[in-house]
DNA sequence: GCAAGGTC
């Protein structure tokens, strides 16, 4: 080794430490075993014009770690909201020693010090705690930083030419971080496993949970948490409503294949406007005309390059493996040499970087190897430069093979869809765009349009390579504009569905959205709110629930008015805050005081309440520590009926029936009292009132509540909101209640006294809780998530179709007078016209919906079964 | 027994 002075270089990682030192040595460093086994790399290199010896060696991500004092790192040693203010240290935890010991032993001899940890403000923090280990035993080391963001030999000699002190900034950026991190997850965790654990039966929340579950808070779980209890509860929200459309097929003389039209209006929630659309599609002699036939070019484009986000998201959907196992299985892969490194944001690779001959590397795979020599053949026109997702950590490459293997005798299933998945995106990323046509065919029946689309794939190029995607061929018939012809219609029906439940997929791309964790923690999140019993994952969906657990924290939260903590703002402003820190706008310690103060603020909001807390939680699970608990279920005020149930005196409250999805005031011993008020199914909102019912004789008083209906379920001449009503007396609701012919008597059988009912197991869980998701509905043509009241709907109320003229008529939305045929081919409607007695509106106008005849202007009867002959109308 | 962020 020639003489200069001695260059300790320390990169993130051993990796990083191998690579740089193979590139700038010109493969020429030797390898050694520093202290404690830890690698070095020694060679010969100029920097700055004088020839070093160069010793490169690594740490392991963070050198130290943050914690509380001794001994406030004990659980018991303050009251949590002393850990606010309890003095915090770093240190070099036990198994970080070994890399400690390296570093002390390499620069005792060493003259400079160069840092190449990763250039991101992680990287830029350990610089500081290398910087803390180095000097402290050399204080004559000169420090500098290197630059880089790729380990090509240019850009590491550009980094050694262009050396620079480390940015105190940044570091400082992530110290408030850590500290901001720690006292509020340290104090609130506390809290919440002090106050609670001992005070419940956690045995129904099944999954990881033991028997004294940790019940901890972060600012990043418990957005995550919360992300995932809140789709639920829309879920659980989600009323159905009943919508109508006109469904137009046609049969290809030549093929005799089916071709099904979309109606241009969607669909209408309407009926007796469905109706009106419908009615002239069907008569007699209404043919389609052809308006326009047209085709143009259609196109898939291959995926951007793999980022990490991008690969948890599709190793979830495509190759149903969560999201942190996913991680696990390419660090191990990462480990082994056969693809890069896992943890990137880089989604475009740099114009230097040698994609063919990584290509080249694959063609012998039985499965994809004649692609990748397909795609090298210049020939085949299937290259295609990867495209730019528009994101570079400046510090790796997208994640793609480094290695070939036809597949390693010791590999499990994971390793192997891994492996493959990287493979396959690679090739992907490189070939060309699919290419198709999409034929569009426009249809007029009786002024009404119809679409349809089909699509014929002419090339699919990069699909042959990647079968997680897929792209339907759907020929259509051979029509030609202006030509004419005989169309099946149909007036179909369906339900809005509620959202789905969160995928895994869905739930990373929300942490992005908000800025929750990072592309390497935020499968860590995920796998804590499982690991803590707060949620699941169903590993054929990946679709994640809430456990009682989860969503009895976050409703406790909600209830003691912290939802600021299970939502994801916060975060988004602690990491704003400390942006603003590394850009050297703000000083380190005004944004801690100023975090510290914002969250010890929600927690002495906490503190006083802890009965709420624990009421909150004692809707879903049973206490144990003889304190009986609340008897009502999670209800909001609003939906607490002020009454007392007449067979047990307990509270009346707002429901979901779990069989007909109709909403019911019942009383909150269900089911053992059966004591109910059933409401219209065509019920769209209840509000119960603060006023009590002047009239009614019952002791404690009835809540006036106002009802809003939707107007094509309830019968015609009622109006469709009820205001100021007692569900007890008011003769308006009585009379509502018999034309839709529900039974309220409530005579059912009651099971026994409230006594018997709380010491007989019954179930606190209710409320939102206990609501069954919707019943599987009919599926239409179109997305089927309940956006709101379209437009067109709002039109038609207070129209002339919103009948108002036959009150105490006993129509009823079940009864309809029309065969509808369904989604699945089933058809319903009225058989039985002797229940209905429908009679001509006041108006006299014909084609009114207030149960007269379209057709003919009678009653008793629709236009659909009008025995008259048929009259056209506009 | 607690957070989140690196990496093994």
């Amino acid at each position: 080794m020639p003489a200069g002075p001695v260059v300790l270089n320390v990169a993130e990682k051993p990796s990083v430490a191998k690579e740089a030192s193979r590139a700038l040595s010109r493969n020429q460093a030797t390898y050694s075993r520093g202290a404690g086994g830890t690698a070095c790399w020694d060679f010969s290199h100029t920097v700055q014009g004088t020839t070093c010896q160069m010793v490169f060696t690594s740490v392991a991500g963070h050198l130290m770690s943050t914690d509380f004092k001794e001994p406030f790192n004990k659980w018991k040693s303050c009251a949590p909201l002393e850990l606010f203010h309890k003095p915090i240290e770093r240190y070099v935890p036990a198994n970080k020693k070994v890399l400690e010991a390296n570093l002390k032993a390499e620069a005792r001899r060493a003259q400079w010090l160069i840092l190449w940890l990763d250039c991101d403000r992680e990287g830029e923090h350990i610089c500081f705690e290398v910087m803390e280990v180095c000097c402290g035993v050399n204080r004559n080391l000169r420090v500098l930083r290197a630059q880089f963001s790729t380990l090509l030999v240019g850009e590491l000699e550009r980094a050694l030419a262009t050396l620079r002190p480390p940015n105190k900034s940044e570091a400082d950026a992530v110290d408030a971080r850590q500290e901001i991190d720690l006292r509020s997850g340290a104090s609130f965790t506390r809290f919440l496993t002090l106050s609670l654990q001992q005070k419940f039966d956690w045995s129904s929340n099944l999954g990881p949970t033991s028997d004294k579950p940790v019940i901890s808070y972060g600012p990043c779980q418990f957005p995550t948490l919360g992300f995932i209890v809140k789709r639920q509860w829309e879920i659980y929200a989600h009323v159905a409503e009943r919508f109508w459309y006109i469904h137009v097929s046609h049969r290809d003389g030549t093929t005799g294949q089916m071709c099904d039209f979309e109606w241009d209006r969607k669909r209408l929630f309407d009926r007796f406007a469905a109706e009106l659309f419908f009615e002239p599609c069907k008569e007699d002699g209404a043919l389609a005309t052809v308006e326009s036939v047209g085709e143009k070019p259609t196109y898939k484009y291959p995926p951007y390059p793999l980022s990490t986000i991008e690969f948890a998201k599709k190793a979830s959907s495509f190759l149903r493996i969560g999201s942190q196992d996913a991680m696990k299985v390419a660090e191990d892969l990462y480990q082994a040499g056969y693809i890069s490194y896992p943890r990137t944001e880089t989604d475009r690779f740099s114009p230097d970087f040698d994609l063919r001959a990584l290509v080249g590397n694959q063609t012998a795979h039985p499965q994809w190897g004649g692609y990748a020599s397909r795609l090298l053949d210049p020939g085949s026109g299937l290259w295609r430069d990867p495209g730019n997702g528009g994101h570079d950590d400046k510090a790796h490459p997208p994640i793609h093979p480094t290695k070939f293997t036809a597949g390693e005798p010791g590999w499990d299933v994971k390793k192997k869809k891994v492996y493959e998945f990287v493979v396959r995106h690679f090739l992907a990323c490189c070939s060309d765009r699919a290419v198709g046509s999409e034929s569009v065919i426009r249809i007029d029946v009786a002024g009404e349009k119809f679409t349809t689309r089909g699509t014929a794939v002419k090339a699919r190029n990069w699909l042959d390579v990647y079968p997680y995607r897929s792209w339907s061929q759907a020929s259509l018939p051979g029509l030609r504009e202006g030509e004419q012809f005989k169309p099946e219609v149909s007036l179909k029906s369906g339900f809005t569905r509620p959202p789905e439940k969160l995928k895994e997929t869905d739930l990373i791309a929300k942490m992005e959205q908000h800025g929750i964790g990072t592309d390497a923690t935020m499968a860590q999140h995920i796998e804590t709110t499982l690991k803590r019993g707060y949620a699941t994952r169903d590993n054929q969906t990946m679709q994640f629930s809430p456990m009682p657990l989860g969503e009895a924290l976050v409703f406790a939260y909600k209830e003691m008015g912290l939802d600021v903590l299970w939502q994801p703002l916060l975060r988004a402003e602690t990491e704003s805050q400390v942006s603003n820190i590394a850009c050297g706008q703000v000083s380190k310690g005004i944004v801690i005081e100023d975090a510290i103060g914002k969250t010890q603020a929600q927690f002495l909001k906490a503190l006083p309440q802890l009965l709420v807390l624990e009421r909150s939680i004692g809707h879903f699970f049973k206490r144990v520590d003889g304190n009986p608990g609340p008897s009502e279920p999670p209800t909001d005020a609003r939906d607490v009926l002020r009454t007392m149930c007449p067979l047990c005196a307990q509270r009346v409250v707002l429901a979901r029936n779990s069989s007909t999805d109709g909403r019911l005031f019942r009383c909150s011993q269900h089911p053992h009292c059966n004591h109910k008020i059933a409401l219209p199914r065509a019920t769209v909102s209840v509000t119960v009132r603060p006023e009590k019912c002047p009239r009614c004789p019952r002791e404690a008083g009835v809540s006036l509540v106002d009802l809003r209906f939707r107007r094509s379920g309830i019968p015609p001449g009622f109006s469709v909101m009820m205001q100021g009503q007692c569900l007890y007396c008011s003769p308006a609701i009585k009379e509502l209640f018999e034309a839709c012919q529900i039974n309220n008597s409530n005579e059912a059988h009651n099971t026994g006294p409230v006594s018997r009912a709380r010491g007989s197991g019954v179930s606190r869980r209710s409320g939102p809780s206990s609501m069954p998701p919707p019943p599987t509905t009919r599926a239409p043509p179109q997305p089927q998530h309940n956006n709101g009241p379209p437009k067109r709907r709002q039109a038609f109320q207070g129209s002339r179709y919103a009948g108002e003229s036959t009150r105490g008529s006993t129509w009823q939305d079940s009864n309809a007078s029309h065969t509808f045929v369904t989604a699945t081919g089933q058809s319903f409607g009225l058989q039985n016209h002797s229940r209905q007695t429908l009679r001509p509106s006041s108006s006299g106008r014909s084609g009114g919906g207030s149960g007269v005849c379209y057709n003919c202007g009678e009653g008793g009867h629709f236009a659909s079964n009008c025995p008259h002959p048929k009259k056209r109308r506009r």
